[in-house]
DNA sequence: CATGAATGAGTTTTCATTCAT
DNA sequence: CATGAATGAAAACTCATTCAT
């Protein structure tokens, strides 16, 4: 019953409703009512709107991070590490549609420029899962594994199928079982290497 | 003489607006200043403002199919004729980077979703530059050039990496130049191809 | 051919819409595109929409004056001559829902109000079928056959359950044939005479 | 600690607004500004304009059932009985005119039809005053106190004069005092007695 | 701290009227 | 004279944010 719970309520009804509705569909107090608090609780926790938004993309974006470094091992080769995360990354997505819905809107809007600009141009302590990727695709081009790309084209190849997909499979396109998702994962792979 | 001047003039602010501040960051009374034209007169020429974006929509998508079908050829193999497709794409989405803009902010909203669900169930009779590539995609498989994956997921590797460098070259990610947009296709192909 | 048929034409569209949708329900445009003529023709006949209204209201409380004195006896006893006029008008406006219905509209309405008040005030020339009601009742009461009312009251009494009856047959309440008509106007006398 | 105030200054503000200038002559914006309130804040209490409209309907036949019902005796003759609703009626129309003119405004519209209809067709429960008349002239009928007539010939008769002295009373056409007020109901009586 | 009623600027849309052709 | 495209003021309604309780 420690205060910060309001603040999760708040958090996670932003999410769905937001997911689902994107940010247009979902204002302060259908929030407030979803979360079980009053409109104004949420002005204690974050700023504005602005603010909510933009620390809940945060929130979702370390969670997914903590998702793929779970038994990621830097020293297996770049083949099988790329394997690892990619399908890590769509699994993820596909059980968290909501997360991958809410990145989708976030991504598509004047905040989500914004912070892509700030990660490429390296703006930033921790990059969450942006720097284990970029990692591998250095090394990865350097020692000649995978085709000599810009690390942006690198991420175009890998993400841009992923991404498609599991969109795909949430709004119901292809259902992307186990070994779908490999088969599919592996020719993101086929994109990359050399 | 020229009647639909204004009509036109509504389309180009609308796009330039909409690709720029997405639907919600353009109301009709800006457009129609941009326009240069009556709040009003929108109305003449689109019943409301959901008509307006569909139709700017079919508008924009029906210049990319002309486009990719210039110098198209049926009878080249696969290979080329998917580079040829892809590197088509990707330059018009570079050279006209409102239509790219626009088309994501349409994509990524109630409308796209839904345009896209009747596309892939194929309900239209003509589908536009979804229907060479789906002719495409399904040759390709059959004749075991490609790998065997549902449509959807060909899409998702084809076009995924294509609309993510479109979108990094437009934001000033990288610079895409006609060598690199080359190799960038190719490396799609290899995603693709068995 | 000629010039006031256009006229005419406006002047049917603008009874048919205003009365079956209101004068709020009938947009210029609306009655122009029934009339068969351009929106700004209208202006050549109508100086402006309240104009268009009381002049659609003077020509119809014309056609009915006509039909009212269209075979009434001034010779022949109160009682007949009420009948008379109580039945005509009745029928007149069954036969004729459109223009009952034109009227409530107007009379329902700020100008319905003015020209009400300068009616009974006297200030008017020709009063239309007023003036014979008008006659009546001063007589009628002068000689004692009807009750010793001031003439609004007896406006009311004889027009107040004639203008509700017919309201309710043309919505379909009830239904009134000739005989239930001649019985009804009778409780109307009752309601009047000494 | 008086929390629907502002409710009651809409709604005070609406009924006076809307019976000077009718339904389209009131503009949400200014029944706020008379309120004294926010635009906005109608919207807290009333979902939209047709839902205030139809609410203080309801409002205002609640207010007239009650004086109605005060002192009605059903033990008594009809006659006494009609006299009774009748002058009750008139009297409260011509002492609360605003009451008067919105009921007007708002039986001369599509939400007045469509309640009126429903009313003769028996469709609710409670009926409010109408109940008390419609037992009445049943039962007058019945018991050949009454002409034979449908009920809503009945109520045309009762009603029509009613409604019309009160309208000519209100806009200063006559001038209806206790004395002329008895006389003319008798009239009314008249009209519908045996 | 929490609440939620109140606010008013901002949004889409309509329509009487004008005026260039 | 006739037209109908163009206009823009005005209307209904929404919603992020504030603040008295």
């Amino acid at each position: 019953m420690t205060k910060p719970e309001k603040r999760d309520d708040v958090v996670r009804a932003a999410l769905e409703l937001i997911a689902e509705h994107g940010f247009h569909g979902a204002p302060m107090a259908m929030i407030a009512d979803r979360a079980g608090v009053g409109a104004g609780t949420i002005y204690r926790y974050f700023e504005n709107k602005d603010v909510l938004i933009t620390e809940l993309y945060r929130e979702v974006e370390e969670k997914i991070y903590a998702v793929l470094l779970e038994g990621y091992a830097t020293e297996k080769p770049f083949r099988e590490r790329f394997l690892h995360l990619g399908k890590a990354l769509l699994r993820y997505f596909i059980e968290n549609p909501l997360d991958f819905r809410y990145l989708e809107q976030f991504h598509n809007s004047p905040y989500g420029v914004a912070i892509r600009r700030d990660k490429i141009l390296g703006k930033h302590g921790k990059n969450g899962g942006c720097d284990v990727f970029r990692e591998l695709f250095e090394q990865g081009v350097s020692q000649q594994v995978m085709k000599d790309f810009p690390l942006v084209i690198l991420f175009a190849l890998a993400f841009g199928p992923l991404l498609a997909m599991a969109r795909d499979h949430i709004l119901g396109f292809v259902s992307l079982d186990d070994a779908l998702i490999a088969r599919a994962i592996e020719a993101c792979w086929d994109g990359i290497r050399r």
